[in-house]
DNA sequence: TTGACATCGGACACTAGTGTCTGCCTTAGT
DNA sequence: ACTAAGGCAGACACTAGTGTCCGATGTCAA
């Protein structure tokens, strides 16, 4: 189950009542729950898991599509919160990364169900712009690993961090197919990263 | 358009007329194309695009899974032969690694829709499981690689397949996004991959 | 306590797709 | 030229889902 925090949700513009809240949270980790295991759960399904009825869902989300996008924009915030919490910025940029890459992973372990359900659904534009809140909190510490030439300097910006949230995924989806054991998973991943963008596989 | 070559496709045990393996080859190259721009194209979609009508589909492939396994079961193949006839046991294995690549990524160029559609279609484990004629040809490479000490052993072979074939799809997504060049992508692709598994540098 | 808010439970209309069937026409193969 | 295979056109039944509505019942908050 995930948690019942929902944080930073809607802006809340009118006064909901104490249950209609608790609603729209069990909503939220239900769709999370079903979405992520089979991206095509449907409404009665996701409201089920909710213990709703479906008709209640559309109380609070006026179709399908609002849900999804709901669904999708806390989870991003809940990464983006962690990365931020970790701290970019501070300290030396390989150190600094293995730190943000392992708060990231830790957060994400939740919604890797969400990365198929979103490929399906949205353009890879709009998957793009919807991650860039993520990549945003990287990429001040990949440009800096740059300029101290501890990280490659030979290829974009853009492109590393298409590399790290690749490898990022990578991770987990080895881990869906049992290729790779949970407990190794954070240091391959970490120690593959560093290598690719530090076109020296940099080890402090 | 699509190649029109039905390379390899379906044993033909019985002898069809030479119409009807028309009508599959442009079946199977409307769904390619089809599928690729919209992963949940209908079969109506498909079969006007192959112009014919859709009962006509439903002749050859009796549902639109087995369609869909066909259209897939022909881009692994050419992929793989693409590979094959890269010759990946020649040569130095950095080498050898940069050739196979190339011919992979040209051939792949036309593909890449059918990622979504599998992500969304098939379970982690059987979308790995058609890979892997893909990643039978790379394997014996890397792991001469690694004896070879070129590239990194403290990484299983497996994870190092699954980083390489990330970061092709990475490539043709970012192309896809306008996000780099085509004409770059080839190069930054290879570069990106030797970097991540050729650990070279400090691994004391 | 009261009234507005929210949920329940179920029915309903609608849509979009899949898969089947039929009779007629066209075409390939010998 | 003949015949069987293949394709066409359209209708059909079926399924699974979405979104709406309503009356009845419960529950929060002032």
């Amino acid at each position: 189950m995930a948690k019942k925090t929902t944080t930073a949700e809607a802006p809340a513009p009118k006064r909901r009542r104490a249950d209609a809240d608790r609603s729209v949270a069990a909503i939220l980790d239900a769709a999370l729950e079903a979405l992520a295991s089979d991206p095509d759960s449907s409404m009665s399904e996701i409201a089920r898991q909710a213990g709703v009825v479906r008709a209640t869902i559309y109380v609070h989300f006026p179709t399908r599509e609002a849900l999804l996008d709901a669904v999708m924009e806390y989870a991003v915030g809940q990464v983006t919160d962690a990365m931020r919490g970790a701290e970019p910025q501070r300290g030396e940029p390989v150190e600094a990364l293995e730190r943000v890459l392992r708060a990231t992973w830790r957060q994400l372990a939740q919604f890797h169900g969400l990365l198929a359900l979103n490929t399906a659904r949205l353009s890879a534009n709009e998957l793009h712009r919807r991650h860039l809140p993520m990549l945003d909190q990287l990429e001040p510490l990949i440009k800096r690993g740059q300029k101290q030439a501890v990280f490659r300097s030979d290829l974009p910006v853009s492109w590393l961090l298409a590399v790290t949230r690749s490898i990022v995924h990578t991770a987990s989806h080895e881990i869906r197919g049992g290729r790779i054991a949970e407990s190794e998973a954070e240091a391959t991943m970490i120690s593959t990263i560093l290598g690719a963008i530090s076109g020296k596989g940099g080890r402090a």
